[in-house]
DNA sequence: CTTGCTCATCGAACCGGTTCGGGAAACTAG
DNA sequence: CTAGTTTCCCGAACCGGTTCGATGAGCAAG
């Protein structure tokens, strides 16, 4: 049995299921009136040849009016839409970029949807669709599979490490890519980034400002710490410099992603060190149980208790009272990561660029004065 | 200029960026020597012709020994991967299933979040890429792409709607799909779906048997209610009914979906009815806002308030107290809808299947006895 | 009536795989 | 030694587009 016999099984085996005559589906290519419809069909019911079918679609040479008129007809009548795979092997673009995240082990948080969902919208403006790969480390086979097979035209890559092999892979190959985070070293490379350890620092002179002493930090959890995560890394930083600019006594803390954890870590400060008035956290998963946490040992936030951090807008006000925090623009974030791989798409020479952001911190109302003790 | 020559001025132009040679990255095969890797280059190095490289890696015809290892000698020397496009051009397969959800315009929830990591993740299993389509309904270009470009071998749609064009127009074409939620018509579909209906229900008479007369139903936005979605649709059903079943005294609302609306609806329904002593909502976003209304109110869960409703499990955790309520098991859903594709688009001819899930009320601590008043 | 030029179109090659029919070599049986 | 099988591999066609060089018609200039 030859291919097209098989073409024809399909078509018969699905005819019985609902009868196609009649109802005209434009999208579909394959089941109308029992021709396969590509760009000779086109070109046959059109009297021209295939080439110039192309040439009236894609404009790249001149095409008489009467031609392209007559072209455009049957295409609309037959509802024809150039397939993917063949134009993305003709000319070696799939007009697809790839999004790379970590596998979701590691629940996923808010701000990565709101990544998710901001690539894949602007992707869209773009004319690009959005391959996910959920792939932690460079040697994962979902990473293999968009790099080597050719699947994509660019990646975005999330969850960046201060030490990354992805990256430096990329960057290497000379890949186009962008990254949203930046590794230890940036320079020449193109990225969006958060300036963690500014916002940490931020936060932490808001609290020392409100007259609080005793500050604890709440990280992600120790397995990404460990794994190099910039932003645990960065924001550490950014908390532990200003602090002791500040003279602050501080402790900091890792803690899993979901709210029990929270509860948990909360416990452990106030346990550790009864005295604390306030903590600063990057985890946006535990903020919930760190609430409960409060509300358990009788902390009234932000009478007893301030509470700030690193943390998408729209999952700050989400809690009660609403967290005080420098906002993550993921939305923003997202948006700028596509335009700057696009931009390197169409133009592969162009230096590289980056972003660096540094929102500021919004005020709501998780935070206040520290009270004497 | 013709296409090698184009193909060499890339390689030269990446030159200069990075050394190429000494680092060997196993993944490139384009890079590689300056050489093009693709079948014809595996095929000479190994003194073969293209077809027993083919042979040779599918393993749909023998081949020798000794022919086997020396080609997978070179592939593996090369870092040869195949050509995405050209093999889904050659054999009409993409190895690609398209995620259709709606697009941001109104805020992603955590349930979509867990529905698009766990498809993600189950189809890496099975050796298929995510593309992602934000198309809320049939025309758009999004869904277009998908279908008439013929970029994915099957689809999985979300966020369904009672009368739904993008499910009805995918059984006419047969299609390969699984729509994860049902039609008004699911008969004869292939979908995955939450019984709304007997789980609000279940809300209400867990809320009944604790005694409380007056409850308030906090759905979806009026926007998705009037789309149709089935989820709104049917939970208020089921909770209409088993309401009327039980005597009950009710409410309903829509909710915008965040945390300010939320707050907002809960101030509307202490002041249409200031004795009301509890409330049902398959509103996850809103619930934060909910919560926080019944904070300023004065009222407390859950011995003033009783909250309950269908929220996905590891949200319902994120609040204070933690939520009782029908967990939707996304995570699972998710699984089992791209367990139900493979499976339709491996065996064509199987008849349709679907699963309806009614997960159990996991009490956790946020409804108790009506209070006297 | 040629020559030269522009414009519109065509045919063929190509992208990188898969698949089918056929044929040479090796092996078996008579 | 010949005839029939089996084993392994090759060449060619094909998937559905894009792109390049060539060609012929139409027209203006000489």
């Amino acid at each position: 049995m030859n291919r097209f016999d098989d073409r024809l099984s399909l078509l018969i085996r699905s005819t019985p299921s609902r009868p196609v005559s009649g109802s005209l589906f434009v999208e579909s290519n394959r089941f109308e009136k029992g021709v396969v419809v590509n760009i000779g069909e086109i070109a046959r019911r059109a009297g021209v040849s295939r080439s110039t079918v192309s040439y009236a679609l894609s404009g790249k040479r001149p095409v008489s009016d009467d031609t392209r008129r007559k072209v455009q007809q049957v295409i609309d009548e037959l509802g024809y839409r150039p397939n993917a795979s063949a134009r993305a092997l003709a000319n070696g673009r799939t007009s697809t970029i790839g999004l790379v995240f970590p596998p979701a082990g590691n629940h996923y948080t808010g701000m990565q949807l709101d990544f998710i969902g901001s690539v894949v919208e602007a992707a869209a403006a773009h004319d690009y669709d959005v391959l996910l790969s959920p792939s932690g480390v460079d040697s994962d086979r979902s990473f293999q599979r968009l790099l080597g097979e050719r699947r994509v035209d660019g990646a975005i890559l999330m969850e960046i490490r201060l030490e990354d092999d992805r990256v430096e892979h990329l960057a290497a190959l000379d890949f186009p890519s962008v990254a949203i985070g930046r590794t230890a070293h940036p320079e020449g490379g193109w990225w969006v980034g958060l300036d963690h350890t500014t916002l940490a620092a931020a936060c932490v002179h808001h609290l020392a400002d409100l007259g609080h002493r005793r500050v604890a930090f709440v990280n992600r959890p120790e397995q990404l710490l460990r794994a190099g995560y910039e932003s645990a890394h960065r924001g550490l930083d950014g908390f532990t410099k200003a602090a002791a600019e500040r003279g602050l006594t501080v402790r900091t803390y890792c803690c899993g992603d979901d709210a029990a954890s929270g509860q948990a870590c909360l416990e452990q400060i106030l346990h550790d060190d009864p005295a604390t008035t306030a903590l600063v956290t990057l985890n946006e998963a535990a903020l919930g149980g760190l609430y409960r946490g409060l509300a358990q040992a009788g902390r009234h936030v932000p009478r007893d208790f301030s509470v700030t951090g690193v943390v998408a807008g729209r999952w700050a006000e989400t809690v009660t009272p609403q967290l005080t925090a420098a906002d993550v623009p993921a939305e923003e974030m997202g948006r700028r990561a596509v335009d700057l791989l696009v931009e390197r798409l169409d133009h592969p020479d162009v230096p590289p660029r980056n972003h660096l952001l540094v929102p500021p911190i919004s005020l709501r109302a998780s935070t206040g004065p520290a009270t004497a003790s």
